[in-house]
DNA sequence: GCAAATCCAGTAAACGTTTACACAAACAAT
DNA sequence: ATTGTTTGTGTAAACGTTTACTGGATTTGC
């Protein structure tokens, strides 16, 4: 690999003029513009990015921290971030933090960033502890936050309304006639996304009357095994039970699973809504009325807003955004289903 | 942040000495290297790897070039190459290559990556053009490839035999009885996936003494859409299909989208085949008759290589990888099917 | 008791950039 | 003709590390 120096000596100038022809500041004359130019062409020269991180102290990096890639949606909001980052010439760091509660790794992983000179971090749906939180601050990371929030919203997130996106979801389910309606998938205890999306699903049933029975609760974690095992647990139990929202469309489609082997078909015996509106909600059959988040739109406005913080200092707002529920062929009017008597 | 001077200067040694203790590579007393250590924890000091990396040419940091993030496969195998070069000390920068023919963009994440200092480049199911080859040539990149392989085998790959592998699922359906089978979802063009996968069935269906005509084999690239569109062509063809091969689990899901719409229900009409093995493959229901590739086993095998040739200098051997053919609900004997005369 | 080996630690160069400062030459304004 | 400004370029320091070299002090071997 050629260096300045090299070049330098090839073009009988010095180093200082060689950098600033290759950053274009100015200050040569167009005869030495061309030569230099023209001799780094012809060794393709790359700049070390090193040399120029540690001398300007702008390093071109930001990182992104996420629990795992595998989950469906993560994909979009990466390929938000990416397309940011590319846009505004930053490059992208990656690292997991591992799925559950291994903070050792998220810890050792936020240190990287610091490590690596990142001068942003994009922290992708994770619940982080309070030691994760302090860590960042002590580090003074510019941070946002993608499809997760801090308990006191003193991070930028981008996210949705759970609460409104659940309670429109379980009102669309009221509105047609439903109202034995459990909800699978969700942990109480995960305040970030999980406890919003019960309240949701609670309000609406209490805004219509209903008092929703414990049994109607299923916890879990979002995975489509959590579906499974919800719904058997809960039909299992002989409840009358004409509606299931779930907090993903995995955990719908676990649900799904599971009531035909109870010999229950969706949507003529039970109607299903899923949540996220992943490509899979409109793959599968039934399609999966669900809730649409924007993934993309959110990676790509939480990494340009942290690239605008970084480049010309504008404050980051977080920003809620817009979700859409998609009416597809898993839900159906109480009335025109088998068991709506 | 604060640097081994400072240290130094408040340990009272030399920065050698310093570099010396925070490396372990001994040549201190012990009470130094406690008095040292107790001031750099006491600090949170955090190497600049920048400064590591322009001093000792070494930046532990190896590259993912990735056309995009959001197939459903594509998470696992980047889980796999994070989870090796975790293990392994190294960090991880992620670059998209963009889908279809952005070649500007792959040229430019090349040379990034380059300029980067990465010790190695893992590149995931790309289709890349001889400039790009040459490219990374030309830079030395230490490169392996999964899931895609080069024209020549130049470049260590880590894949499936997709021959071997569109062969089985198409002598299953022909064990079962079928013999009018398509194949929708392959790009003729593609050499690397779509190719052999053809040739896999043709010579099934070869061997079995059968000759499929053109119209049996629809070109697509990969997606739901090309499995819908080239049921939809095939079937208003009027030929008397009862299986489809598909090259992806989600053309699958296409394929079984349109032949419901024809008022055809899977597998009792028709019998269809995935590809990949996602996790969408067992969430669906009927479940997918698939072949599955171990992604993240791929991944974390390219990736594990890779370092290794770069720590120990072991030269790197492509793999190839078993497959697995799942047998689910999505396939049935011909003569238990409804139109199986 | 003396040479040789070992242990600890410091000095300084190097990695490839950027950039403040200096300065000579050319040109403009008075 | 003097001063001032602009233009083009070079010198050298700085960024935060690692590491080859050096050397003094202590220990070891005889």
């Amino acid at each position: 690999m050629i260096t300045i120096k090299e070049i330098a000596k090839e073009a009988r100038v010095s180093i200082a003029t060689v950098s600033r022809v290759l950053n274009g500041t100015g200050g040569y004359s167009q005869e030495t513009f061309d030569r230099v130019n023209k001799i780094a062409d012809a060794h393709h020269y790359l700049k070390n990015a090193a040399a120029h991180t540690l001398v300007s102290a702008s390093s071109k990096i930001i990182g992104i921290l996420i629990p795992s890639v595998s989950t469906s949606f993560s994909g979009d909001i990466i390929n938000g971030i990416e397309d940011a980052a590319y846009a505004a010439g930053y490059d992208v760091i990656l690292a997991h933090t591992g799925i559950g509660g291994d903070e050792r790794r998220l810890l050792e992983n936020i240190n990287m960033m610091r490590n690596r000179q990142v001068e942003g971090l994009v922290i992708v749906s994770n619940q982080f502890t309070e030691t994760a939180l302090t860590l960042i601050q002590r580090l003074r990371l510019n941070t946002t936050l993608i499809s997760t929030s801090t308990r006191n919203n003193s991070l930028p997130a981008f996210v949705i309304d759970d609460v409104a996106a659940m309670h429109a979801v379980t009102s669309y389910l009221l509105s047609i006639g439903h109202q034995h309606i459990a909800i699978i998938g969700a942990d109480p205890d995960d305040h970030v996304t999980g406890a919003p999306r019960i309240k949701g699903y609670r309000d609406a049933m209490m805004d219509a009357g209903m008092v929703p029975s414990i049994a109607w609760v299923q916890r879990g974690d979002f995975s489509y095994e959590s579906g499974y095992t919800g719904f058997k647990r809960l039909y299992s139990g002989e409840y009358d039970i004409t509606a299931v929202c779930c907090v993903s469309d995995e955990a719908a489609l676990g649900v799904i699973a599971a009531a035909h082997e109870f010999g229950l078909s969706v949507p003529d015996d039970l109607s299903v809504t899923g949540f996220d509106g992943t490509r899979l909600s409109e793959m599968v059959r039934p399609r999966l009325t669900t809730v649409r988040q924007p993934f993309y739109r959110m990676g790509k406005a939480g990494a340009t807003a942290l690239l605008q913080h970084i480049t010309s200092g504008e404050s980051i707002n977080g920003e809620t955004f817009p979700f859409e529920i998609e009416i597809r062929e898993s839900t159906k009017p109480l009335d025109t289903q088998r068991r709506g008597e």
